[in-house]
DNA sequence: TGCATATAATAAGTATACTTATTATAATTG
DNA sequence: CAATTATAATAAGTATACTTATTATATGCA
């Protein structure tokens, strides 16, 4: 059974593979339970974003929510625009920079995405229940790779 | 800086929110380390299932290939038509179950896999660098969410 | 045996996620 | 202050990743 194409014995032991299949199972998940909001995890993503960054600012723009979620500019531009249309937000143009467009949550979207946030929190609870008191270390097993990586 | 709508004082305490960044900057990886083969990440994973299963059954379906990469059906039908088109591997009729496709790799879709699969390895082995021995905890911390969750 | 059920593949449709290139405008600097 | 450089948004194009529905065929069991 070995095979010096592999460097590992079997898929399990390559973190690459286990760390992509994790992240399908969590994405399926998070898919279905955000279903019955009628948001994908993105467009929760960045409501969620959206949601927290206007605590502090009164100007949110694409490219803020773009770097706080970290997709990408483009992806923004067009999951923006979708949620635009579930008159979720407004986009509006920006008083000082005429490039920006500045994107704040409706009254339904601030309360949809409330919601979304309980069962996102609540689906992750679940998700990682498993690892009971190793979920601290999980996380800074995984902050690590992302300060290490990025 | 609280607020009654999150869980958590910041993104970086919440499991689900890491996990998938994570995954997003190993998939950028990925993906431009791949590019110089001209494949994508889930080409790759399917010629390297391909390439695995292939030792053990002479004849591999798409269904086979689905279930071992864990890319659904539908996804796989496509990756694999794109990989045919770039003569990679060949679909032929399967002999007994005349539903199903048995899939083969070509020389050339061989040869691609193989070295392909060296630098997906190297890649992986430097974005895991940084875990040193913690690499095993990892595997067996993903392993047990995957077990548990599917 | 014959029929109900399961399975393999895929068509069609929606929504990311990325790339490169473009437009418009800001900001910086010689 | 004019010229260069950087930035915000997005058009166009490619490739997943998923859903529901369909077709064809295989399989299990009464």
């Amino acid at each position: 059974m070995s095979d010096k194409n592999f460097s590992v014995k079997n898929a399990d032991d390559s973190s690459g593979f286990l760390l992509w299949q994790v992240t399908a199972l969590w994405q399926r998940g998070i898919k279905k339970a955000l279903n019955v909001h009628n948001l994908t995890h993105s467009q929760f993503v960045l409501l969620a974003s959206l949601l927290w960054l206007s605590r502090q600012s009164e100007e949110v723009t694409q490219i803020d929510l773009s770097a706080h979620s970290k997709i990408d500019p483009m992806t923004t531009s067009t999951v923006l625009r979708t949620l635009q249309t579930k008159k979720f937000l407004k986009r509006k143009e920006h008083v000082t920079d005429t490039r920006a467009k500045v994107i704040e949550l409706t009254d339904e979207g601030a309360s949809v995405t409330k919601v979304a946030l309980k069962t996102v929190e609540k689906f992750d609870s679940d998700f990682f229940s498993t690892l009971g008191e190793g979920q601290k270390d999980f996380n800074k097993i995984v902050l690590n790779l992302i300060s290490k990586n990025k």
